[in-house]
DNA sequence: TACAAACAGTAACATTTATCACTTAGCACT
DNA sequence: AGTGCTAAGTGATAAATGTTACTGTTTGTA
């Protein structure tokens, strides 16, 4: 009863007979900081829910650029592969982990069987779609109407929300990765956010001060 | 039987059961081109399901901004009143017709009965939300890689697709409007994909010749 | 200690996009 | 024909972003 008291705490809103179910009909996996847990293009198998650890999920451009859209956090699944799943699609996104992660993979045709006999999983499956939506909505304000400057400030903020931290172990190389620009270009509004007094420098790190 | 036809005819996958629900049970109602069917921040009480005509989908911006994401057509839904049904949460876009539409209102409540009940609607709602989600990411794509030359060819090559014609009667402003640009930059590109004899310009409409 | 590798700072320059100001062309109406 | 309106063309300039090239600093490690 270790792993059910386990999933209720971190799926509150599960009824007692579907973690039952999840427990007898899932598989568990572990996953290392750095792992690629789905490539852009790769067939979708399992639905992914998030016991444990930090995921970011990007999209791949062809040119080899990857550019982040959300994070993944316990208690949350993985949209993209909800959607995929009723017919074996291919993923649209790259997902990598960015601090180790327990999960659990539940097959396509369970996900499916599920929708029809838990309320609970239905409403958590919507509830799914629809924050992702909304958030990948938010990604589209961001590059459609803000400059660079203010997209930098939104990056910072959520990768603080998301660490619960102010100190952010980031080099300028990966946030520029992140956002699909230069290293020149975040060094540059880095510096100005520091004279503006947002944040203070250090070499592989910065404190966030607002 | 005359609209029970009718609606066969653009929503072939649902059941007869489906069909019949939907006439018994939903109201229909019009609109004229230019008019806003949605608009950001409303509250959204019914499932929308297109019989005839066409809808943009826009993101607004707070500064007066209005992004084009993407169109809806004869037989297709608005995920957004999909996603929001559940718990009448306000809409995150704003619908604009540009071409006269007949539409279908399912209040929420069966929208939500049905996807238990009516196993034809539940993987028209998938499908709705999987497409879409899929559309969202793909305009992603082209604001996060692409420059505004190809973003706007991509923008000419899919109203021409929605309006079934390669002669597209649009002002350089409409355009720049709906890629969040100016006007100019609209015209200098279009003067150039004009050189490259990729379109034929005139006042008020231009054709696509590729 | 010496060397390599990764990170960061920065100057110079190119390119793209935004903005402003003005001109020109086409169309509708009287 | 003359007037006024809107769309479109264009040159000048500014601002943001991308690119290149080089420097210095820290870190790890051979």
């Amino acid at each position: 009863m270790r792993d059910f008291d386990d999933l209720k705490k971190i799926f509150p809103s599960f009824s007692d007979e579907l973690i039952n179910e999840i427990e007898t009909n899932s598989i568990r996996q572990s996953y290392k900081s750095g792992d690629v847990i789905m490539r852009t293009g790769q067939y979708i198998n399992n639905t992914l829910l998030i016991l444990k650890g930090q995921i970011k999920i990007y999209r791949e451009g062809e040119n080899g650029g990857e550019f982040l859209m959300y994070y993944l956090q316990p208690g949350q699944a993985c949209a993209v592969s909800m959607i995929c799943a009723t017919k074996s699609q291919t993923s649209q996104i790259m997902a990598k982990v960015v601090e180790d992660v327990d999960l659990i993979m539940i097959p396509l045709t369970l996900m499916e069987k599920w929708m029809m006999e838990h309320r609970s999983w239905y409403e958590f499956v919507i509830f799914t779609y629809r924050t992702r939506f909304e958030e990948v909505l938010e990604v589209i304000d961001n590059i459609a109407f803000r400059a660079m400057d203010e997209r930098l400030e939104f990056y910072l903020k959520r990768h603080a929300d998301a660490c619960g931290s102010k100190d952010l172990k980031l080099s300028h190389q990966e946030i520029a990765t992140e956002l699909n620009t230069s290293r020149e270009v975040i060094s540059r509004l880095l510096k100005k956010m520091e004279q503006r007094g947002m944040v203070k420098l250090h070499r592989n790190h910065m404190e966030l001060l607002t």
